[in-house]
DNA sequence: AAAATGAATTGTCATATGGCAAGAAATACA
DNA sequence: TGTATTTCTTGCCATATGACAATTCATTTT
Protein backbone atom coordinates (compact mmCIF):
# COMPACT_ATOMS: atom_id res chain seq x y z
CA UNK A 1 0.00 0.00 0.00
CA UNK A 2 1.34 3.58 -0.64
CA UNK A 3 -1.04 6.25 1.23
CA UNK A 4 -0.89 5.67 4.68
CA UNK A 5 -4.60 5.41 6.60
CA UNK A 6 -6.67 4.38 3.68
CA UNK A 7 -10.27 4.84 4.25
CA UNK A 8 -11.68 2.41 1.54
CA UNK A 9 -9.71 -0.13 2.97
CA UNK A 10 -10.07 0.43 6.75
CA UNK A 11 -13.82 0.38 6.17
CA UNK A 12 -13.91 -3.01 4.04
CA UNK A 13 -12.09 -4.33 6.55
CA UNK A 14 -12.84 -3.24 9.92
CA UNK A 15 -13.73 -6.37 12.07
CA UNK A 16 -14.22 -6.90 16.08
CA UNK A 17 -11.77 -9.63 15.95
CA UNK A 18 -9.06 -7.58 13.84
CA UNK A 19 -6.79 -5.96 15.39
CA UNK A 20 -5.11 -2.34 14.77
CA UNK A 21 -1.66 -3.83 13.77
CA UNK A 22 -3.35 -6.62 11.84
CA UNK A 23 -5.37 -4.25 10.26
CA UNK A 24 -2.59 -2.82 8.88
CA UNK A 25 -0.93 -5.66 7.85
CA UNK A 26 -4.11 -6.46 6.02
CA UNK A 27 -4.19 -2.89 3.87
CA UNK A 28 -0.10 -3.47 3.59
CA UNK A 29 -0.90 -6.23 1.28
CA UNK A 30 -3.09 -3.79 -1.44
CA UNK A 31 -1.72 -2.15 -4.25
CA UNK A 32 -2.85 0.91 -5.61
CA UNK A 33 -4.53 0.52 -8.99
CA UNK A 34 -6.49 2.37 -11.62
CA UNK A 35 -8.84 1.44 -14.49
CA UNK A 36 -9.75 3.94 -17.42
CA UNK A 37 -13.85 3.25 -18.49
CA UNK A 38 -14.62 0.16 -20.55
CA UNK A 39 -11.77 -1.62 -19.25
CA UNK A 40 -11.77 -5.30 -18.19
CA UNK A 41 -10.65 -6.85 -15.36
CA UNK A 42 -11.40 -10.34 -15.75
CA UNK A 43 -12.78 -12.18 -19.17
CA UNK A 44 -15.16 -15.06 -19.58
CA UNK A 45 -12.41 -18.41 -19.57
CA UNK A 46 -9.53 -16.16 -17.24
CA UNK A 47 -8.53 -18.43 -14.23
CA UNK A 48 -8.96 -14.84 -11.52
CA UNK A 49 -5.63 -14.12 -9.55
CA UNK A 50 -6.68 -11.40 -7.16
CA UNK A 51 -10.26 -8.97 -6.60
CA UNK A 52 -9.96 -5.15 -5.80
CA UNK A 53 -11.36 -2.79 -3.13
CA UNK A 54 -12.89 0.02 -5.30
CA UNK A 55 -12.10 3.36 -4.31
CA UNK A 56 -13.90 5.22 -6.50
CA UNK A 57 -15.65 4.47 -9.73
CA UNK A 58 -18.60 1.96 -10.75
CA UNK A 59 -18.00 -1.58 -12.32
CA UNK A 60 -20.28 -4.48 -13.56
CA UNK A 61 -19.97 -8.29 -13.87
CA UNK A 62 -21.60 -9.64 -16.82
CA UNK A 63 -22.74 -13.75 -18.38
CA UNK A 64 -23.15 -14.38 -21.53
CA UNK A 65 -26.51 -16.17 -22.01
CA UNK A 66 -26.82 -19.26 -24.37
CA UNK A 67 -28.59 -17.07 -27.17
CA UNK A 68 -25.52 -15.10 -26.59
CA UNK A 69 -26.59 -12.00 -24.82
CA UNK A 70 -25.17 -9.76 -22.41
CA UNK A 71 -26.92 -10.22 -19.04
CA UNK A 72 -25.39 -8.14 -15.72
CA UNK A 73 -25.56 -10.19 -13.07
CA UNK A 74 -23.85 -7.68 -10.25
CA UNK A 75 -22.60 -4.35 -10.13
CA UNK A 76 -19.90 -3.05 -7.68
CA UNK A 77 -19.92 0.12 -5.56
CA UNK A 78 -17.22 1.71 -3.88
CA UNK A 79 -16.18 0.45 -0.92
CA UNK A 80 -16.87 -2.89 -2.25
CA UNK A 81 -14.76 -6.07 -2.75
CA UNK A 82 -14.69 -6.40 -6.49
CA UNK A 83 -14.10 -10.18 -7.30
CA UNK A 84 -15.01 -13.49 -8.71
CA UNK A 85 -15.28 -15.73 -6.03
CA UNK A 86 -16.25 -19.11 -7.98
CA UNK A 87 -12.59 -18.42 -10.14
CA UNK A 88 -10.56 -16.79 -7.72
CA UNK A 89 -11.24 -19.51 -5.12
CA UNK A 90 -11.94 -22.99 -6.83
CA UNK A 91 -9.31 -21.98 -9.32
CA UNK A 92 -11.98 -22.79 -12.36
CA UNK A 93 -12.45 -20.75 -15.43
CA UNK A 94 -14.46 -18.14 -14.98
CA UNK A 95 -17.90 -17.68 -16.74
CA UNK A 96 -18.16 -13.75 -16.08
CA UNK A 97 -16.70 -10.97 -17.46
CA UNK A 98 -15.67 -8.18 -15.39
CA UNK A 99 -15.51 -4.26 -16.98
CA UNK A 100 -15.25 -0.96 -15.79
CA UNK A 101 -18.30 1.34 -16.18
CA UNK A 102 -16.63 4.62 -15.17
CA UNK A 103 -12.86 5.56 -14.64
CA UNK A 104 -11.65 3.83 -11.62
CA UNK A 105 -9.47 3.80 -9.00
CA UNK A 106 -9.37 0.86 -5.98
CA UNK A 107 -6.92 -1.26 -4.50
CA UNK A 108 -5.71 -5.01 -5.45
CA UNK A 109 -4.44 -8.10 -3.69
CA UNK A 110 -2.95 -11.43 -5.37
CA UNK A 111 -4.68 -14.47 -3.87
CA UNK A 112 -1.22 -15.43 -2.57
CA UNK A 113 -1.20 -12.54 -0.49
CA UNK A 114 -4.87 -13.34 0.40
CA UNK A 115 -4.01 -16.82 1.25
CA UNK A 116 -1.31 -15.80 3.74
CA UNK A 117 -3.29 -13.40 5.72
CA UNK A 118 -6.03 -16.17 5.86
CA UNK A 119 -3.80 -17.88 7.53
CA UNK A 120 -1.85 -16.62 9.60
CA UNK A 121 -4.57 -13.70 10.94
CA UNK A 122 -7.82 -15.93 12.75
CA UNK A 123 -9.53 -12.99 12.55
CA UNK A 124 -9.13 -12.50 8.71
CA UNK A 125 -10.57 -15.41 8.18
CA UNK A 126 -13.56 -14.75 10.62
CA UNK A 127 -13.86 -11.54 8.56
CA UNK A 128 -14.09 -13.69 5.06
CA UNK A 129 -16.58 -16.04 6.34
CA UNK A 130 -18.57 -12.89 7.67
CA UNK A 131 -18.20 -11.13 4.05
CA UNK A 132 -18.79 -14.20 2.59
CA UNK A 133 -22.16 -14.60 4.43
CA UNK A 134 -23.20 -10.92 3.46
CA UNK A 135 -22.68 -11.26 0.09
CA UNK A 136 -24.64 -14.90 0.07
CA UNK A 137 -27.29 -13.10 1.64
CA UNK A 138 -27.90 -10.25 -1.20
CA UNK A 139 -27.65 -12.86 -3.85
CA UNK A 140 -30.41 -14.89 -1.71
CA UNK A 141 -32.09 -11.08 -1.91
CA UNK A 142 -31.73 -10.50 -5.49
CA UNK A 143 -32.44 -13.80 -6.33
CA UNK A 144 -35.74 -13.89 -4.22
CA UNK A 145 -36.75 -10.81 -5.65
CA UNK A 146 -36.76 -11.25 -9.15
CA UNK A 147 -39.54 -14.01 -8.46
CA UNK A 148 -41.76 -11.71 -5.61
CA UNK A 149 -41.23 -8.33 -7.39
CA UNK A 150 -42.55 -6.58 -10.18
CA UNK A 151 -40.00 -5.52 -12.68
CA UNK A 152 -41.17 -1.74 -11.92
CA UNK A 153 -40.72 -2.35 -7.92
CA UNK A 154 -37.12 -4.09 -8.68
CA UNK A 155 -36.65 -0.76 -10.22
CA UNK A 156 -37.52 1.25 -7.74
CA UNK A 157 -35.93 -0.17 -4.94
CA UNK A 158 -32.77 -0.33 -7.13
CA UNK A 159 -33.27 3.53 -7.52
CA UNK A 160 -33.74 3.84 -3.24
CA UNK A 161 -31.05 1.63 -2.14
CA UNK A 162 -28.48 2.35 -5.26
CA UNK A 163 -29.02 5.50 -7.16
CA UNK A 164 -25.27 5.74 -7.65
CA UNK A 165 -25.85 2.71 -9.86
CA UNK A 166 -28.94 4.08 -11.68
CA UNK A 167 -27.26 7.78 -12.19
CA UNK A 168 -24.03 5.80 -13.61
CA UNK A 169 -24.80 2.63 -15.27
CA UNK A 170 -26.17 2.75 -19.04
CA UNK A 171 -30.07 1.73 -19.30
CA UNK A 172 -29.35 -1.95 -21.25
CA UNK A 173 -27.07 -3.12 -17.91
CA UNK A 174 -29.58 -2.24 -15.36
CA UNK A 175 -31.89 -3.86 -17.89
CA UNK A 176 -30.55 -6.86 -18.48
CA UNK A 177 -29.59 -6.79 -14.20
CA UNK A 178 -33.11 -6.61 -13.15
CA UNK A 179 -34.12 -9.30 -15.98
CA UNK A 180 -36.21 -7.04 -18.46
CA UNK A 181 -35.16 -5.74 -21.71
CA UNK A 182 -34.07 -2.03 -21.89
CA UNK A 183 -37.30 -1.60 -23.94
CA UNK A 184 -39.69 -2.46 -20.89
CA UNK A 185 -36.90 -0.33 -18.46
CA UNK A 186 -37.40 2.51 -20.76
CA UNK A 187 -41.15 2.51 -20.50
CA UNK A 188 -41.10 1.65 -16.62
CA UNK A 189 -38.71 5.08 -15.94
CA UNK A 190 -40.88 7.20 -17.84
CA UNK A 191 -43.98 5.47 -16.03
CA UNK A 192 -41.95 5.75 -12.40
CA UNK A 193 -41.23 9.70 -13.98
CA UNK A 194 -44.50 10.19 -14.13
CA UNK A 195 -45.92 8.85 -10.49
CA UNK A 196 -42.51 11.16 -8.58
CA UNK A 197 -44.41 14.49 -10.78
CA UNK A 198 -47.58 13.47 -9.55
CA UNK A 199 -46.69 12.65 -6.29
CA UNK B 1 -21.69 -39.58 16.30
CA UNK B 2 -22.60 -43.10 16.76
CA UNK B 3 -21.94 -45.06 14.43
CA UNK B 4 -19.02 -45.48 12.67
CA UNK B 5 -17.49 -44.60 8.79
CA UNK B 6 -20.43 -42.66 8.14
CA UNK B 7 -20.63 -41.55 4.27
CA UNK B 8 -22.49 -39.14 4.24
CA UNK B 9 -21.03 -36.99 6.67
CA UNK B 10 -17.43 -38.57 4.78
CA UNK B 11 -19.02 -37.34 1.58
CA UNK B 12 -19.70 -34.06 2.83
CA UNK B 13 -16.38 -33.14 4.92
CA UNK B 14 -13.96 -35.00 2.20
CA UNK B 15 -11.30 -32.61 1.30
CA UNK B 16 -7.70 -32.31 0.35
CA UNK B 17 -6.15 -30.76 3.61
CA UNK B 18 -7.75 -32.51 5.77
CA UNK B 19 -6.38 -35.47 7.10
CA UNK B 20 -8.05 -38.90 8.29
CA UNK B 21 -7.77 -38.32 11.81
CA UNK B 22 -9.41 -34.32 11.52
CA UNK B 23 -12.08 -36.19 9.29
CA UNK B 24 -13.08 -38.70 12.31
CA UNK B 25 -13.11 -35.61 14.61
CA UNK B 26 -15.02 -33.51 12.15
CA UNK B 27 -17.55 -36.37 12.13
CA UNK B 28 -17.57 -37.44 16.02
CA UNK B 29 -19.05 -33.86 16.70
CA UNK B 30 -22.25 -34.73 14.85
CA UNK B 31 -25.20 -36.01 16.04
CA UNK B 32 -27.54 -38.38 14.44
CA UNK B 33 -31.36 -36.88 14.04
CA UNK B 34 -34.69 -37.97 12.81
CA UNK B 35 -37.46 -35.69 11.44
CA UNK B 36 -41.01 -36.69 10.69
CA UNK B 37 -42.72 -34.77 7.69
CA UNK B 38 -43.72 -31.07 7.74
CA UNK B 39 -41.37 -30.72 10.88
CA UNK B 40 -39.89 -27.09 11.04
CA UNK B 41 -35.81 -27.05 11.54
CA UNK B 42 -36.33 -23.58 11.55
CA UNK B 43 -38.79 -20.63 12.26
CA UNK B 44 -39.07 -17.24 10.87
CA UNK B 45 -37.67 -14.92 14.13
CA UNK B 46 -35.78 -17.41 15.48
CA UNK B 47 -31.90 -17.30 15.38
CA UNK B 48 -30.32 -20.33 13.89
CA UNK B 49 -27.67 -22.40 16.00
CA UNK B 50 -27.31 -25.48 14.13
CA UNK B 51 -26.76 -27.33 10.80
CA UNK B 52 -27.56 -30.63 9.37
CA UNK B 53 -26.10 -33.08 7.00
CA UNK B 54 -29.10 -34.51 4.94
CA UNK B 55 -28.71 -38.41 5.18
CA UNK B 56 -32.27 -39.49 3.26
CA UNK B 57 -35.28 -37.27 2.46
CA UNK B 58 -36.05 -34.11 1.40
CA UNK B 59 -36.03 -30.44 2.69
CA UNK B 60 -36.87 -27.13 1.30
CA UNK B 61 -36.26 -23.38 2.83
CA UNK B 62 -39.14 -20.75 1.79
CA UNK B 63 -39.34 -17.03 2.98
CA UNK B 64 -42.79 -14.95 3.26
CA UNK B 65 -43.17 -12.51 0.25
CA UNK B 66 -44.42 -9.23 1.17
CA UNK B 67 -48.06 -9.98 0.04
CA UNK B 68 -47.79 -13.23 2.36
CA UNK B 69 -47.34 -15.75 -0.36
CA UNK B 70 -44.80 -18.52 0.16
CA UNK B 71 -41.76 -18.86 -1.81
CA UNK B 72 -39.59 -21.79 -1.80
CA UNK B 73 -36.12 -20.73 -2.05
CA UNK B 74 -34.45 -24.01 -2.45
CA UNK B 75 -33.99 -27.33 -1.89
CA UNK B 76 -32.04 -29.85 0.30
CA UNK B 77 -31.36 -33.58 -0.88
CA UNK B 78 -29.32 -36.71 0.48
CA UNK B 79 -25.37 -35.74 1.16
CA UNK B 80 -26.36 -31.67 0.95
CA UNK B 81 -25.92 -29.38 3.83
CA UNK B 82 -29.49 -28.23 5.53
CA UNK B 83 -28.19 -24.60 6.99
CA UNK B 84 -29.79 -21.21 6.93
CA UNK B 85 -26.10 -19.02 6.58
CA UNK B 86 -27.17 -15.79 7.24
CA UNK B 87 -29.03 -16.53 10.75
CA UNK B 88 -26.52 -18.79 11.73
CA UNK B 89 -23.17 -16.74 11.21
CA UNK B 90 -24.50 -13.59 11.33
CA UNK B 91 -26.20 -14.33 14.55
CA UNK B 92 -29.72 -12.54 13.22
CA UNK B 93 -33.49 -13.60 12.96
CA UNK B 94 -34.27 -15.75 9.98
CA UNK B 95 -36.44 -14.49 7.33
CA UNK B 96 -36.12 -18.36 6.06
CA UNK B 97 -38.52 -21.18 7.19
CA UNK B 98 -37.11 -24.62 7.06
CA UNK B 99 -39.66 -27.62 6.53
CA UNK B 100 -38.94 -31.18 5.96
CA UNK B 101 -40.85 -32.30 3.09
CA UNK B 102 -40.55 -36.14 3.71
CA UNK B 103 -39.35 -38.02 6.49
CA UNK B 104 -35.52 -37.53 6.94
CA UNK B 105 -32.84 -39.12 8.90
CA UNK B 106 -29.45 -36.62 9.63
CA UNK B 107 -26.72 -35.88 11.46
CA UNK B 108 -26.84 -32.20 13.49
CA UNK B 109 -24.22 -30.22 14.78
CA UNK B 110 -23.81 -26.97 16.90
CA UNK B 111 -22.26 -24.10 15.88
CA UNK B 112 -20.11 -23.95 18.97
CA UNK B 113 -18.78 -27.21 17.57
CA UNK B 114 -18.30 -25.97 14.50
CA UNK B 115 -16.61 -22.74 15.26
CA UNK B 116 -14.21 -25.32 17.52
CA UNK B 117 -13.26 -27.15 14.33
CA UNK B 118 -13.21 -23.97 12.12
CA UNK B 119 -10.13 -22.62 15.04
CA UNK B 120 -8.34 -25.74 15.39
CA UNK B 121 -8.33 -27.35 12.08
CA UNK B 122 -6.81 -25.34 9.29
CA UNK B 123 -7.79 -27.68 6.41
CA UNK B 124 -11.39 -27.07 7.60
CA UNK B 125 -11.76 -23.90 7.49
CA UNK B 126 -10.27 -24.25 3.98
CA UNK B 127 -13.41 -26.35 3.44
CA UNK B 128 -15.72 -23.82 5.10
CA UNK B 129 -15.14 -21.27 2.44
CA UNK B 130 -14.60 -23.91 -0.35
CA UNK B 131 -18.15 -24.94 0.61
CA UNK B 132 -19.80 -21.65 0.51
CA UNK B 133 -17.96 -20.30 -2.75
CA UNK B 134 -20.28 -23.72 -3.75
CA UNK B 135 -23.22 -22.22 -2.34
CA UNK B 136 -22.62 -18.65 -3.57
CA UNK B 137 -21.89 -20.22 -7.14
CA UNK B 138 -25.21 -22.29 -6.87
CA UNK B 139 -27.27 -19.29 -5.79
CA UNK B 140 -25.33 -17.00 -8.60
CA UNK B 141 -26.70 -19.86 -11.36
CA UNK B 142 -29.99 -19.94 -9.98
CA UNK B 143 -30.46 -16.32 -10.54
CA UNK B 144 -29.04 -15.92 -13.56
CA UNK B 145 -31.24 -19.00 -15.14
CA UNK B 146 -34.31 -17.24 -13.82
CA UNK B 147 -33.19 -14.11 -16.06
CA UNK B 148 -31.77 -16.03 -19.23
CA UNK B 149 -34.66 -19.14 -19.57
CA UNK B 150 -38.00 -19.58 -19.55
CA UNK B 151 -40.43 -21.58 -17.14
CA UNK B 152 -40.22 -24.45 -19.32
CA UNK B 153 -36.58 -24.35 -19.83
CA UNK B 154 -36.43 -24.14 -15.47
CA UNK B 155 -38.40 -26.49 -14.86
CA UNK B 156 -36.89 -29.44 -17.21
CA UNK B 157 -33.29 -28.09 -15.73
CA UNK B 158 -34.34 -29.04 -12.57
CA UNK B 159 -36.28 -32.27 -13.70
CA UNK B 160 -32.65 -33.21 -15.19
CA UNK B 161 -29.77 -32.38 -12.26
CA UNK B 162 -32.42 -32.92 -9.23
CA UNK B 163 -35.28 -35.18 -9.96
CA UNK B 164 -36.08 -36.32 -7.00
CA UNK B 165 -37.20 -33.07 -6.18
CA UNK B 166 -39.65 -33.32 -9.18
CA UNK B 167 -40.10 -36.82 -7.87
CA UNK B 168 -41.05 -36.06 -4.26
CA UNK B 169 -42.01 -32.26 -4.07
CA UNK B 170 -45.01 -30.63 -3.99
CA UNK B 171 -46.25 -28.92 -7.30
CA UNK B 172 -46.39 -25.99 -5.29
CA UNK B 173 -43.85 -25.80 -4.11
CA UNK B 174 -41.55 -26.39 -6.93
CA UNK B 175 -43.70 -23.56 -8.99
CA UNK B 176 -43.18 -21.01 -6.57
CA UNK B 177 -38.80 -22.07 -6.41
CA UNK B 178 -39.16 -21.75 -9.97
CA UNK B 179 -40.63 -18.45 -9.91
CA UNK B 180 -44.12 -19.26 -11.19
CA UNK B 181 -47.83 -19.84 -10.24
CA UNK B 182 -48.79 -23.63 -9.67
CA UNK B 183 -51.42 -23.30 -12.54
CA UNK B 184 -48.26 -22.42 -14.82
CA UNK B 185 -46.40 -25.32 -13.65
CA UNK B 186 -49.26 -27.84 -14.09
CA UNK B 187 -49.19 -26.39 -17.78
CA UNK B 188 -46.01 -27.16 -18.25
CA UNK B 189 -45.24 -30.24 -17.12
CA UNK B 190 -48.15 -31.19 -19.39
CA UNK B 191 -46.78 -30.40 -22.44
CA UNK B 192 -43.62 -31.24 -21.45
CA UNK B 193 -44.75 -34.85 -21.15
CA UNK B 194 -46.71 -34.17 -24.54
CA UNK B 195 -42.94 -33.52 -26.26
CA UNK B 196 -41.78 -36.64 -24.28
CA UNK B 197 -44.19 -39.04 -25.79
CA UNK B 198 -43.30 -37.53 -29.12
CA UNK B 199 -39.44 -37.95 -29.17
C1' DA C 1 -18.45 21.87 -35.92
C1' DA C 2 -19.79 17.82 -38.66
C1' DA C 3 -20.22 13.29 -39.08
C1' DA C 4 -20.59 8.92 -37.19
C1' DT C 5 -21.62 5.89 -33.83
C1' DG C 6 -24.11 4.27 -30.08
C1' DA C 7 -28.01 4.85 -26.55
C1' DA C 8 -32.67 5.65 -25.41
C1' DT C 9 -37.48 6.21 -26.62
C1' DT C 10 -41.74 4.96 -28.77
C1' DG C 11 -45.24 2.38 -31.73
C1' DT C 12 -47.37 -1.91 -33.03
C1' DC C 13 -48.24 -6.40 -32.26
C1' DA C 14 -47.22 -11.13 -30.23
C1' DT C 15 -46.91 -14.19 -26.34
C1' DA C 16 -45.95 -16.08 -21.86
C1' DT C 17 -47.68 -16.12 -17.58
C1' DG C 18 -51.09 -14.76 -13.96
C1' DG C 19 -55.79 -14.54 -11.62
C1' DC C 20 -59.72 -16.72 -10.58
C1' DA C 21 -62.89 -20.35 -10.28
C1' DA C 22 -64.70 -24.98 -11.17
C1' DG C 23 -63.98 -29.65 -11.38
C1' DA C 24 -61.10 -33.94 -10.85
C1' DA C 25 -57.81 -36.55 -8.51
C1' DA C 26 -55.15 -37.86 -4.73
C1' DT C 27 -54.22 -38.09 0.03
C1' DA C 28 -55.19 -37.96 4.81
C1' DC C 29 -58.23 -38.73 8.47
C1' DA C 30 -61.54 -40.65 11.50
C1' DT D 1 -64.07 -47.84 4.44
C1' DG D 2 -66.10 -43.52 3.74
C1' DT D 3 -65.55 -38.66 4.28
C1' DA D 4 -62.92 -34.57 4.36
C1' DT D 5 -59.14 -32.03 2.88
C1' DT D 6 -55.64 -30.91 0.11
C1' DT D 7 -53.49 -31.04 -4.40
C1' DC D 8 -53.70 -30.83 -9.21
C1' DT D 9 -55.81 -29.74 -13.63
C1' DT D 10 -58.30 -27.00 -16.86
C1' DG D 11 -61.01 -23.05 -18.96
C1' DC D 12 -61.49 -18.22 -19.67
C1' DC D 13 -59.79 -13.87 -19.87
C1' DA D 14 -56.45 -10.08 -18.30
C1' DT D 15 -51.92 -8.11 -18.33
C1' DA D 16 -47.00 -7.50 -18.19
C1' DT D 17 -43.26 -7.95 -20.87
C1' DG D 18 -40.88 -9.18 -25.27
C1' DA D 19 -39.65 -8.68 -30.34
C1' DC D 20 -38.75 -5.76 -33.86
C1' DA D 21 -38.35 -1.52 -36.25
C1' DA D 22 -38.32 3.48 -36.74
C1' DT D 23 -37.02 7.69 -34.76
C1' DT D 24 -34.94 10.79 -31.68
C1' DC D 25 -31.28 11.95 -28.70
C1' DA D 26 -26.53 11.88 -26.85
C1' DT D 27 -21.67 11.02 -27.24
C1' DT D 28 -17.51 10.37 -29.34
C1' DT D 29 -14.28 11.08 -33.03
C1' DT D 30 -12.06 13.51 -36.59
Amino acid sequence: MTDSGNSTLERIYRYPTIKAEELEVICKAHEKICFKKNEYLLKEGQISNEYYCLEEGLIRAFATSTEGKDVTTGFFSPNEIVIEVASLFLRLPTKENIQTITDCVGWKISLDSFQQLFQSIPGFSEWGRNWMTDVLFTTKQHSLTMITDSATERYLTLQKDHPEIILQAPLKYIASYLGITDTSLSRIRKEAARLQVIK
